[in-house]
RNA sequence: GGGCGAUUAGCUCAGCUGGUUAGAGCACCUGCCUUACAAGCAGGGGGUCUCAGGUUCGAAUCCUGAAUCGCCCA
């Protein structure tokens, strides 16, 4: 029964504030509710789990998190439907650099810095902008609809999940999986902290090379002058060599062995060393040595005892040992530097030079190798484990070429550093002696702890300091998939410990580890995918997910990364609160191709919109068409053929939807539907269901069909549209059986339709017999007359029988069943097919002319290829029969249709 | 330099393991305010499937090469 009336067009304003809150707050995204069942009776099968990849705490909803979480929704409501309990685990990640920044911002508006507060007032303010504007992200999420289960988001920092921070990292570090070292690092002079590999983005530079002239030291000469040429990109570093290094078979150098070069400005002898890895190549030959500030530099000066030297200060200034030029940045010491080299004559040319520099992903400054004393993760063990997961199928990647490039990773991995010099994360669980005159060799070791040990074990000295480092927030992000399904309370994790067995405390994790599915961007497969992989199948002997479905960046219509800087931003919730939540959420799964970038395509969103109007006014007409107080009947009144057709076409669809959704091709899915309701619902079954709502024989029966069909199709559009499909359900009759969350996912029933049942040729004879009507120009209203003549006896039976609905269809006065007696025009169809349209004298001849010509034409090109086909005779011999048969029928097909266009013409001339 | 992916209608894309006259949406053109919807309905035009070879009875689809673009790694 009809509540109110509906508008009659669709205005999506209200319908988020309408139903989220009413789904949060009667519990229907907790699975309990939805299952009625205990988590001690959850059976493997029954279950569905995703955690969601957490945003940045500081962040506000983007295009690519609207895409991704609209995804999981999708995947989410279907596994609900479908009846499992299905879990999605919400939360934010604590973001250290970035958060870090955005408190410090705030302070620097009061002048104050971070140091002048100190870092325990310092976190208590990170904290305290967390509460206040922490959560901007999670009302955005509601907005867009996600059915998250609130009751189970965390953050990175929470209590619980810093104390699995801490245990992991004490048990990798009794395994030797995690150990202290000085080694070369990417180094962030802006955000003064160290950055793992990958957080380190190469980007092509328009630089120099410059060519220096070293001089030779005891009166050597090269080519009969008192220097070598050395090729550099960075003269800066000049200061820190510690060699020049040529290839040993470069014959051009050999007369230089144990000769050494003298560093420009600084009295600093160097020797001449011969090393493999030079590349004869590049420049002269000769290259300078900087161990203490370049990766392969580092590694050569390993090979040949050469001494560190970084002269460099934590903020990339130059420091002492860089002599006269102590104090200035490296920038500035680059051009003083070059200055200095040409007025002293000593460079030989400046070439431009194209090279990859690195540079922070987060503050975009030129990172800077250098030799530091840090935390790793030895990563090898783990990466072997990952990959593992991977290549036994325990874990799944969509689309399944993303695993070539997972593998290709996993094979060049390097130790993980995974300390980071801010205040905000999760400080180093590890301790060190200060001592006293006490101590002894041992108390250098760091004390690797849970809680601050009272006194080192050493010297007994209570005198201990906390590392001052913390750790990298992709440390704890790599424990997310377990973590989150953990309990909440410390002494209750630690009870769980060590992990990866059942115990009273891990019910959360026997029934939702693994987690069915990660959704996620490519981006991140090497900061994140491949780190959980590592950490789940260490600590929890189990892959953390099934299947990893990949999808890509959002790019604007020309093609252009989103960027701020570059203006061409998307806000999703300006677009959600224009277009409607629904439209929107639609739109971005449509667009989706499968794991290629996707092109923002604002026409396309508009038209999603018109969906949306349309599906409105779907159920208008069926409300319409609906007395007060109706109830669907418990079962299917007598129902016509057409009735039958529509129901069958609905089971197709299903069909279609269940596939798209198992294989995760969202756009298919999305297809499936969109065409189901739009061309064969409305367009077809609607506009003929008309002509039997007219028919008290009939009425009942297309009344159950409309709502039955209706009623089915909004199940399978609601995990992409879940407002408008839960608003529509709440007038249909019959919903008080409950919400369209929970509603039951639609099953497909094997194809029911008998061998008679012609609703199809029906259908093609109308849009026949519309055609024709249109290229003649015939008055629309104009009721004409038809001649349908079939050969199939069955086939025209049924046409007769339903001569009501064709009539509807194609305007039609009257329809008659035999050859026509006067003269008509013909519209052909195929063979034992023959339709004619009375026009009585309305006829404009050279129209009808040129239409037939043009049948003629297309007629022709088809006769041709398929004669040439079975003209060959490799085809008949080598093709398969039933092919070489269909191709003699369509021939046969094209010559009776030909012959009949070709007639036509020759009577109207 | 190494690897991956793309190139189909004006635009954005389907077309999966070769087999009707290569499809859809948007845009465009024509006609309709047909009592659910003009955010609509009916109809239409538009493509040497980047190029060149090859395999095959048959290639948008498979192979080789080239061009262009994009991405990842060094």
């Amino acid at each position: 029964m009809p509540k109110k009336e509906l508008e009659p067009v669709y205005n999506p304003q209200g319908l988020q504030e309408k139903w989220y809150p009413l789904w949060e707050s009667e519990g229907y995204f907790d699975y309990h509710k939805n299952t009625g069942k205990a988590d001690a009776s959850l059976k493997p099968e029954e279950s569905f789990s995703i955690v969601i990849p957490p945003p940045n705490v500081t962040g506000s909803l983007h295009l690519g998190h609207a895409l991704n979480h609209t995804l999981q929704d999708i995947l989410i409501r279907h596994a609900r439907m479908q009846g499992k309990a299905a879990l999605w685990v919400p939360g934010t990640d604590h973001a250290g650099i970035a958060t870090q920044n955005v408190v410090e911002r705030l302070l620097a508006k009061d002048g104050v810095r971070r140091e002048d507060l100190g870092r325990e007032k310092f976190e208590e303010r990170v904290w305290q902008w967390k509460a206040e504007s922490g959560g901007m992200i999670t009302h955005q999420m509601r907005q867009l609809g996600e059915s998250v289960d609130w009751s189970m988001e965390r953050f990175t920092m929470d209590e619980g999940l810093s104390y699995i921070v801490r245990r992991v990292f004490v048990q990798l570090y009794k395994e030797g999986l995690i150990y202290r070292g000085e080694r070369m690092i990417n180094w962030c002079p802006k955000d003064q902290t160290a950055l793992s590999n990958i957080e380190v983005e190469h980007r092509e530079i328009n630089g120099n090379l410059y060519y220096v002239r070293y001089p030779l030291a005891g009166g050597a000469l090269h080519e009969g002058k008192p220097y070598v040429i050395v090729a550099t990109t960075r003269p800066e570093t000049i200061l820190g060599d510690e060699a020049l290094a040529v290839h040993p078979d470069d014959e051009r150098y050999t007369h230089l062995k144990r000769a050494q070069a003298k560093v420009p400005f600084l009295d600093k002898l160097i020797p001449i060393i011969f090393d493999a890895a030079v590349d004869k190549e590049f420049g002269t030959g000769v290259v300078k040595i900087t161990p203490a500030h370049d990766f392969n530099d580092f590694a050569t000066g390993q090979r040949h005892n050469l001494p560190l030297t970084n002269v460099m200060t934590d903020s990339a200034q130059m420091n002492e040992l860089a002599g006269p030029y102590a104090g200035l940045s490296r920038e500035a010491c680059r051009k003083r530097i070059v200055t200095d080299l040409e007025s002293a004559e000593m460079i030989e040319k400046i070439e431009p030079h194209k090279h990859s520099v690195g540079h922070s992903y987060r503050s975009g400054a030129i990172v800077e190798p250098r030799l530091s004393l840090q935390w790793f993760v030895k990563i090898r063990p783990l990466a072997d484990k990952a990959t593992e997961a991977v290549k036994s199928g325990a874990t799944e990647f969509y689309p399944k070429r993303w695993e070539n490039l997972f593998f290709d990773w996993m094979d060049k991995i390097e130790d993980w550093c995974i300390s980071r010099q801010l205040w905000w994360g999760h400080q180093i669980p590890a301790w060190y002696c200060i001592g006293n005159d006490h101590c002894k060799l041992e108390c250098k070791e760091p004390i690797i702890a849970m809680e601050k040990p009272e006194k080192c074990p050493h010297c007994g000295s209570a005198n201990l300091t906390q590392d001052k480092d913390v750790l990298d927030t992709w440390f704890s992000s790599a424990l997310w998939p377990f973590s989150t399904l953990m309990p909440r309370d410390i002494k209750e994790i630690g009870e769980m410990w060590p992990l990866g067995h059942a115990s009273p405390q891990s019910k959360m994790l026997d029934n939702f580890y693994p987690t069915s599915v990660l959704v996620t961007g490519f981006d991140i497969i090497f900061f994140w995918v491949s780190r959980m992989l590592m950490m789940g199948t260490h600590f929890m002997k189990k892959t953390p997910f099934e299947k990893v479905i990949i999808h890509s960046l959002v790019r604007d219509a020309n093609r252009q990364k989103m960027s701020k800087s570059k203006g061409n931003v998307v806000n999703p919730l300006e677009k959600m609160d224009e277009y409607g939540t629904d439209a929107f959420r639609f739109f971005l799964i449509s667009i989706m191709p499968d794991g290629k970038d996707i092109i923002y395509d604002e026409a396309r969103l508009k038209g999603y919109q018109s969906f949306c109007n349309k599906i409105w006014n779907t159920a208008r007409f069926i409300l319409m068409n609906t007395h007060e107080g109706y109830a669907l009947p418990q079962s299917a009144p007598k129902l016509s053929a057409i009735d039958a057709y529509i129901l069958d076409e609905l089971d197709r669809a299903i069909e279609k939807c269940d596939k798209a959704l198992a294989d995760f091709h969202f756009a298919d899915y999305a297809l499936a539907i969109y065409d189901f309701l739009w061309k064969t619902f409305c367009d077809q079954y609607i506009e003929l269901s008309k002509v039997s709502l007219k028919d008290e024989s009939l009425k009942a029966g297309a009344l159950y069909t409309l709502h039955t069909v209706f009623a089915a199709a909004l199940k399978l559009l609601h995990p992409a549209m879940p407002f408008i499909t839960e608003e529509l359900n709440s007038f249909l009759p019959g919903s008080a059986k409950g919400l369209m969350i929970v509603a039951k996912w639609p099953v497909a029933a094997e194809s029911q339709l008998l061998n008679n049942n012609h609703t199809g040729l029906l259908l093609e004879i109308a849009s026949k017999l519309r055609q024709v009507r249109a290229e003649l120009s015939v008055e629309p209203g104009a009721k004409i007359t038809a001649y349908v003549v079939v050969a199939d006896a069955k086939a025209a039976n049924f046409l007769r029988e339903h001569q009501t609905y064709l009539a509807s269809l194609a305007r039609l006065g009257e329809i008659k069943f035999t050859q026509p007696t006067q003269k008509t025009i013909r519209g052909d169809l195929r063979e034992g097919i023959e339709i004619y349209l009375d026009l009585a004298g309305a006829i404009d001849i050279e129209r009808e002319k040129l239409r037939l010509e043009k049948e003629a034409a297309t007629l022709e090109k088809g006769k041709a290829a398929s004669a040439a086909k079975l003209a060959s005779p490799q085809f008949a011999e080598r093709a398969p029969a039933e092919l070489v048969e269909a191709e003699k029928a369509k021939l046969a097909d094209y010559n009776t249709r030909l012959d009949r266009v070709r007639a036509m013409l020759s009577s109207l001339s």
